[in-house]
Formats: structure tokens, C-alpha cells, sequence
DNA sequence: ACTCAATGGTGCC
DNA sequence: TGGCACCCCTTGAG
């Protein structure tokens, strides 16, 4: 039961309230507030008078709920004003703007993304239920070393070598392209032929301007493959510009820029990352591609048909790195194991004519010299440059002519294509390197450039790669922000980063030159390409 | 012989 | 829509 006490209480609390209202309506009032409210009614309950005693009391209870509702308001707009002034609404705009900037969105031109389905989980049934093959269940102290934990993380898609022998196009079609995708690209066919290279004759000044005229468009960058590219080039025909790369998963895309629609067509050839891709100016219809896969496969447009012409077998898990041409159809591949391959397109089977041990360890690329077919330089993971004469090659046991040496591995070495008066070699230790072997025999460092080479673990090495027809200029992809594609004079100069503040936001690994026309292609590590023209 | 961390872009949630 | 998990045969330091 509340006392009559604590019932004025009520009554005081509640009743003022009610006038204010109608005081406020009728006549405020503007007397300077004394003390606070709350503070006024714990005196009222402490002297504990009466309601008549405190009628004037009571009024200047009013008076002051208004003065407090007033001084709300006013702060109210301080507040406002104070924060306003702060332009917290244009730094957000500012924050949203620069985060754009930074991570724009990419473009979602090309290749489709795949359905998702849900994948097969093979383990599913015994290992993720923690039981051992027996389908006893495992202690749990069996979970916590490595290779269990390793065993868990194992990728839970399979992909699988395409089988031995011919593979049709349209089988081997990416899903979510359409045969009448590959039909439409097939009509490229007609267009192809190109007429043998000669040394480009525009002089160096005047192929710089034609550079500064490179511009890259919304219709000039597309998702080709659906991840990683490993690898990068383009045909050398003029009418039209169709580029190819291969990514993580052996999946080859070929995307004719020159076409008004997304004319992307990517087929997977192989299964594991493609290492180098090529069509041969004598064959133009031929796209070459080697893989970790161990397999070399031939392309032919005319046919349809990936041939496989060189394949190790699978469980040998030997990967190759990538292929040059001693002869028109003969290649060179590099293999990760040590050894380099000689295998003629033309000859049945898939074996190789001639395998030779040059090294321990593995390599990445190798390269023809232009003008003394038999000599070739390939770059070890060791930091060695080696040349080599095809003619001396022995099984095994094999002596390099020359050795550069590097103190880091090296991610690619390359004669300049033309004379092979330079090599051009990208390391690891940030440098790329340009070497004077215009005397075979006494090859020299000419040029030592700093570049940051350290693109990490999920981006694809750089490698520096010369102009097709010049000896002077090459391309590389560069870490700097803005991203850029730098081109580089072989006086160690860059010549011109290649830059768009709307469409190159990453980093292209791998870039080259078309060899006649003003167009250069950049990769990147999601499988979009960039073109300048 | 081993472990660990670094690296950038994306596409999903 | 922003945030962050994921990628994973690479290198170099410890």
C-alpha cells in the first residue's frame, strides 16, 4: 500500500506537467532558470509541504521545464552545426571515392562465370567423419599432426588429364561457352595468314611516339580464362588482334579483341597451369601450349583438334615450363625436372626425339638464338643463365658453353629476337638484366636495371619479354601504383608506363607486343586480359 | 630439413 | 554493399 505521502509525491510529479502545457501555449515565460529540476523536486519531497504551499513553486517548475526544453533545442542545433562543420558527410564521400579508386570494380566483360554445383566431397564419407578407413573411429589426437591436416586441406575438385590423343574443340569447350561461340571464332580462320617477320624498321624515336598514341578502352579489357594466367600471347596476324592466355586450371581463352561483341572462346586442353602458349608465324593456324600437366599440345584451327604432340606420363608429375623453336616444326621444351626435350611436331606418337639432362634442378624458360638455331640459353631456378649448343648435347653429363650466374632464381631469359645480339634476363634478386652476346663466346653484362620482381605467391613472376620485332624495346609488368605496364628502351630507360586510371587496377604479370600492329596485351592473375592500341 | 610469412585481386556472403 | 576468405608445385629467412 503506498502511503499518502509518497501519493503527493505522485501528484506533484504529475500535475505540473499538465499546466506547462497550456502555459506554453498561451504565455511563456522568460525568467532565468535557478536550479534544476530534478534537484527542485528532491527538495520538494524532502520538506515533504503541501500542494497548496508549493502553488508558486509549481510555477516556476513550469517556467523552468520550458527553459530546459528550450536550451534542448538550442543545443540540438549547436550540435548540428558543430557537426556539420566537421564535413563528416564529405570525408565519407571523400573515404567512398578513394576506396573506389583502390578497388574499383572489375570488369565483367568475357568469359561467363561457371555455375556453382555443389562439389563431389570424395572423404566425405569416412575421413570428415573422423573415422580411419575401416570406419573405426580415429582418437582425436590423430587430427593434430601435419599430414592430416594437410590431407584435410587436399583441393576437393578433381581435374583430370584430358585423355591421350586428339581432343576435339567443342569437346574440350570451358562450360559455359557455346558451340556457336567457337563457330563464330573458327571464321577467324580465313583471315590468319601472315607474311614472314622482318626486322620492324620505324626508328627508335618515332616507335616511341607510337607508343605514346597506346590507349586502353571499356571494350579492351576482358575476363578470358576464369583464373590465374600462366601465360600470354597473340597472333601475328594484322586484320584483326586475337589474344590467348592459360590459366591455373589449363584452360586456354581466346578472345578476339578486334570483334564488337565479347567474342570469348576458352576451352581446357589441358589440367594443370599453361605454362606458354604460341602461334607459330609459319603455322599461324596453330596454337601451341605446354603444361604442368606434361603435356605439349598442338592446336589446329583448320582441324578443330588439340593434338597432343609431346606427353610424359602423368604419375611421372614432370611439368613443362615452356618451348622455343630450334627449327620450324621442331621445339624445345623445358622441363621442371633438369632436362630439355626435342620433339618434332610432325612424328607420331608422343615421345620426344631426344632428351637431354643439362641440370639438377629445374628450369623456366628456354630460348632459341634467332640466327644460330643450335644455340640456346635456358634459366635455372638456381639464378644460372646457361648456353648450350643443341649439336654437342649428350643423354646426360652435360657442360654448359657459358654460365651467368645470379643470386637469386631467375624467372625467365630471352635472346632478342632478331640477331640475338642481347639476352634479357628477369631474376628474382629485383633486377632485369640485359647482356651483350653479340660475341657468342664472351657473353656480358650490359645493363642492370632495379625492378621490383617480388610479385609473391599469387601472382604469376614476372617476365620481361622483348618487342617481337625490335631489339631495342621490350615490356614487363610492374607492383608500382598506379598499375602500369612499363615499356623499357634497351638503354635501361622506361620508355612509357602504360596506365589507365579506369581500367588497368591490377597487376599484369605478363604482357606482350603484337609484332606488327601498335597493340600490346597484358595479363593479369584473374585470368582478365588488357589491350592497348 | 623443416616452418613460416609475404604477396594482390577477386568474388562470395 | 563492404569486408574478408581464398588462392597454394613460390621464395627466402630463420
Amino acid at each position: 500500500m503506498p502511503s499518502t505521502r509518497s501519493k503527493r509525491k505522485l501528484k506533484s510529479a504529475v500535475e505540473p506537467s499538465k499546466k506547462a502545457k497550456t502555459q506554453t501555449v498561451t504565455s511563456p515565460r522568460k525568467t532565468a532558470l535557478k536550479e534544476p529540476v530534478l534537484e527542485k523536486m528532491v527538495t520538494d519531497n524532502q520538506s515533504d509541504k503541501s500542494c497548496s504551499d508549493s502553488e508558486s513553486e509549481l510555477e516556476s517548475l513550469d517556467e523552468e521545464i520550458i527553459l530546459c526544453e528550450e536550451r534542448r533545442r538550442m543545443n540540438l542545433k549547436l550540435n548540428a552545426e558543430f557537426f556539420s562543420s566537421l564535413q563528416i558527410e564529405q570525408a565519407k564521400a571523400n573515404l567512398q571515392e578513394s576506396k573506389r579508386q583502390k578497388h574499383p570494380k572489375p570488369s565483367q566483360r568475357g568469359l561467363k562465370r561457371e555455375k556453382l554445383v555443389e562439389p563431389i566431397n570424395r572423404r566425405s564419407s569416412l575421413r570428415l567423419q573422423k573415422k580411419d578407413p575401416e570406419g573405426i573411429p580415429l582418437p582425436p589426437e590423430a587430427l593434430i599432426n601435419r599430414a592430416d591436416y594437410l590431407f584435410y586441406h587436399e583441393p576437393v575438385v578433381e581435374h583430370e588429364r584430358p585423355p591421350s590423343g586428339p581432343l576435339q574443340m567443342t569437346e574440350s569447350l570451358y562450360s559455359t561457352v557455346t558451340v556457336e561461340e567457337h563457330k563464330v571464332l573458327m571464321e577467324l580462320r580465313d583471315k590468319m595468314a601472315v607474311k614472314p617477320l622482318k626486322s620492324n624498321t620505324i626508328s627508335f624515336t618515332n616507335f616511341s611516339k607510337v607508343l605514346d598514341k597506346l590507349v586502353i578502352t571499356e571494350n579492351q579489357v576482358c575476363k578470358v580464362v576464369p583464373e590465374r594466367t600462366f601465360s600470354v600471347a597473340v597472333h601475328p596476324m594484322e586484320d584483326s588482334i586475337l589474344a590467348v592466355t592459360g590459366d591455373k586450371w589449363g584452360r586456354l581463352g581466346l578472345w578476339n579483341v578486334s570483334s564488337t561483341s565479347d567474342a570469348v572462346v576458352t576451352y581446357c586442353p589441358h589440367s594443370r597451369p599453361i605454362t606458354c602458349i604460341d602461334f607459330p608465324r609459319e603455322n599461324s593456324h596453330l596454337l601451341l601450349s605446354c603444361s604442368y600437366d606434361g603435356t605439349l599440345r598442338c592446336g589446329d584451327l583448320h582441324k578443330e583438334v588439340f593434338d597432343e604432340v609431346y606427353s610424359t606420363p602423368e604419375e611421372a608429375d614432370i611439368l613443362f615450363r615452356n618451348f622455343d623453336y630450334p627449327c620450324p616444326n621442331t621445339l624445345l621444351v623445358s622441363r621442371n625436372d633438369g632436362c630439355v626435350a626435342l620433339v618434332d611436331r610432325r612424328t607420331k606418337g608422343t615421345e620426344a626425339e631426344h632428351t637431354y639432362r643439362i641440370g639438377q634442378k629445374s628450369m623456366r624458360t628456354v630460348s632459341i638464338h634467332p640466327l644460330e638455331r643450335h644455340y640456346f640459353v635456358n634459366a635455372f631456378v638456381d639464378g644460372r643463365v646457361c648456353l648450350w649448343d643443341l649439336r654437342n648435347l649428350k643423354e646426360k653429363n652435360n657442360k654448359p658453353l657459358q654460365t651467368l650466374t645470379h643470386g637469386r632464381s631467375l624467372n625467365s631469359a630471352y635472346f632478342s629476337p632478331i640477331t640475338g645480339k642481347c639476352i634479357l634476363v628477369t631474376s628474382m634478386e629485383d633486377v632485369l638484366n640485359i647482356y651483350d652476346s653479340c660475341n657468342i663466346s664472351e657473353i656480358s653484362l650490359k645493363k642492370s636495371i632495379r625492378h621490383n620482381n617480388h610479385t609473391g605467391r599469387w601472382l604469376t613472376g614476372f617476365r620481361a619479354a622483348w618487342h617481337p620485332a625490335r631489339e631495342d624495346v621490350f615490356i614487363v609488368g610492374s607492383m608500382n601504383r598506379p598499375r602500369e605496364i612499363q615499356v623499357y628502351g634497351d638503354d635501361g630507360h622506361i620508355l612509357r608506363s602504360l596506365r589507365s586510371e579506369e581500367y588497368l587496377n591490377s597487376v599484369c604479370s605478363l604482357n606482350v607486343f603484337h609484332p606488327t600492329r601498335s597493340a600490346v596485351v597484358g595479363a593479369n592473375s584473374s585470368g582478365r586480359l588488357h589491350v592497348f592500341m
